[in-house]
DNA sequence: GGCGCCGTCCACCGATCGGTGGAGGGAAAG
DNA sequence: CTTTCCCTCCACCGATCGGTGGACGGCGCC
């Protein structure tokens, strides 16, 4: 049994919720809060595995009670909200939650996030794996095609190596890897390795 | 029916997921692939709903594989992979994939991440949810402290100067420039200013 | 006032790097 | 089968870089 603790200031909400999870022959609904407050306090108390943890709510909000149970450790926070555009969702990420659904989401979805999260998953949908990726490089476009080679040979230099290491690490000669690099030189249109690979890393080669 | 498709160039893992899969009441195996091409070819002309990607294979590797299948469309890609710290993981996923397992994930896990992945969901362990944000903030890492002069050498470095174009742009001999860049290295553990730059950037100080 | 840090500068060395201008073989594509 | 691309390798050059071991004045802090 999965023991879950849901957490909304909305009765209505938090009723269709409990109703939904007590259905599910594995899930355990072992608790009910109304606010963050309540929500840290009844996570440890009743021993919760996941927390539903609505975002929006008086006292002390999702995202800051996400916070302090996972500080807690053990426990693990699925969001559920309204919005998908709700900027506090990147937020509660940050703050360790282990994903977010919908609550317009169907039930089958609920019930496998829930799961999900039980087993140790995030669960995201891909929209929010898009927007955390798409922070994490910087658009890709016009990427000028490296060959493998290339790219490995780009690889090492960025690693620090100098090109008698890489030279040795590829089992190639050092006029070798000189060549690679003047070639990726020319693709990237800069003049030396350390542009190389600020560039490279601009364009979300590295 | 949860239609998926799996490939792995090892026979033995092969047998050994889709006897895991077909035990599930709610899961098909509709076909297996050994490389990356013949996973492209197989994911469209048997309809799978979700491959089963291994990332190490010949011809055409799980990274590749996933980006053409993606851009298909219509069919979702979950990475089953046998080390955490592989690094395509990350590329995987921005090639589009919906999440990963590991080979030594329970059966449930995997089960659970079909279905979630089926259902929409990504799936992502808390580490890899960690890196993508750990890409996405620059805040909140103990850096090293660089004076404001080295810190805008560095940044001249970083944008491709060389030591002479450096100390004339900042109106200070070369040897000076030198000088403080050793003392960057020093901070940042580093032997050449390649290294310096991309642990600069890893570190959020550029 | 002394101590420590910062920024500036110098001379000199060996190692590495960027760049030239080649060359050959293998694989894929036409 | 020819062309094209990729990977491999060589010799040689000047420029740049990493590193050493100093030096001096200024600033803030105890």
């Amino acid at each position: 049994m999965i023991r879950v603790l849901v957490v909304d200031d909305h009765p209505v909400v938090r009723a269709g919720v409990v109703a939904l999870l007590t259905a599910a022959a594995d899930i355990e609904v072992v608790g009910e809060a109304v606010d963050g407050r309540e929500a840290v306090a009844l996570a440890a108390e009743r021993r919760a595995e996941v927390v539903l943890m609505d975002l929006r709510m008086p006292v002390l909000d999702g995202v800051a009670a996400t916070a302090r149970i996972v500080a807690g450790g053990g426990v693990r926070v699925l969001v559920l909200t309204t919005y998908e555009e709700d900027d506090q969702i990147l937020a509660a990420i940050e703050a360790g939650a282990s994903g977010y659904l919908l609550k317009a989401a169907p039930a089958a979805e609920i019930l496998a996030g829930v799961r999900a999260v039980a087993a140790g998953q995030a669960v995201l949908a891909p929209s929010i794996v898009a927007q955390l990726v798409s922070r994490a490089r910087t658009e890709a476009v016009p990427r000028p095609a490296l060959t493998p080679r290339e790219g490995e040979v780009l690889a090492l230099v960025a690693a620090g190596l100098s090109n008698p290491d890489i030279a040795a690490r590829l089992f190639i000669g050092e006029a070798t890897v000189k060549t690679h690099l003047l070639h990726v030189f020319e693709k990237l249109e800069v003049r030396d390795r350390t542009r190389a690979v600020t560039r490279a890393m601009e364009l979300g080669l590295l």
